[in-house]
DNA sequence: TAGACGTAGA
DNA sequence: TCTACGTCTA
């Protein structure tokens, strides 16, 4: 597959189906799917707003979302995550690519979601394009460890095909 | 492009050409060209002998090599590298990359260069397969904090394009 | 300058 | 588990 797009839109990407896998997430980036190479949460400013133009929810990293038929419930950043160097355990806050979704809860905007998992042979991760949910609620948490965490309730829009993905995300 | 090799090879890769250029170093693990995604020597093991495949001479992270026409002087891995949560200084060691490095003088098989660097925008780097090269020497040093670095000295090996790499090379 | 749901291999 | 010439954005 060798389009590139280096366009952040928000909504579907031209050319990019539901189904569609990629291996590593700069593939996301080449593609136009999700820009921030690291991170789960893409965003975008439009005017002084920021909005959610994607989200990856990736397995094996300390973060745990949910998927259950059409919804899903999404973590959001920051705070409580293993790390190297970073021992801390800080409230997670509502900025940055947290604000975003919030933001997009707000003005009904779609986003992309991705969702990585573990191949069975254990040889890296697989990134599946599964399609555009829109946020539908937000909340804190208190996590393990007694910190602020919040959690996005996302929900897949229907206007898509209605395959079985998980069907198509499993190995 | 869309090839994918899977097989770490010494010596060419099949498909790809000098002058060839990749955005990720990802990229050059999909292609087989340099397996280590985040190591600059790639090697393997040929019975119980290290041999480097390919090195990958990367801009902007702390290693100094020098190019000059069918010459190269490159670092060896280890020890003196800033790293956020590293701070130490050590003596580099004859050990994996740098072994093997210094196995395949002996053994005088070919390693691919590949040279990444700095986009003149600043937007990541650009990684070129320059060709194969040959170890024709190397030896210690004192680096600045006066540890033990190792640096080896590659030639370009003749049967090859003699493109003026540098304009390859060029933003 | 440092953070962020990174990756493969030893 | 840890290292390794990562890579983007704020």
């Amino acid at each position: 597959r060798m389009q590139v797009n280096t366009e952040k839109i928000i909504g579907p990407v031209p050319g990019i189906e539901v189904g569609d896998e990629f291996q590593y997430k700069s593939e996301l980036n080449l593609i136009g799917l999700h820009f921030d190479i690291m991170g789960g949460i893409d965003y975008m400013n439009i005017g002084d707003m920021k909005l959610a133009t994607s989200i990856v929810s990736s397995e094996g990293n300390g973060y745990i979302d949910r998927f259950n038929s059409d919804v899903m419930i999404y973590s959001g950043q920051g705070g409580n995550v293993k790390s190297k160097d970073k021992k801390v355990i800080e409230d997670q806050k509502l900025v940055t690519g947290n604000l975003a979704l919030a933001n997009s809860m707000k003005e009904k905007t779609p986003v992309r979601v991705i969702r990585g998992r573990k191949r069975l042979d254990q040889r890296g991760k697989r990134y599946v394009y599964v399609g555009l949910y829109l946020v539908e609620d937000y909340w804190r948490e208190r996590g393990p460890g007694g910190n602020v965490l919040f959690k996005f309730k996302l929900r897949r829009a229907s206007d898509q095909l209605s395959d079985d993905l998980d069907i198509s995300v499993r190995d």
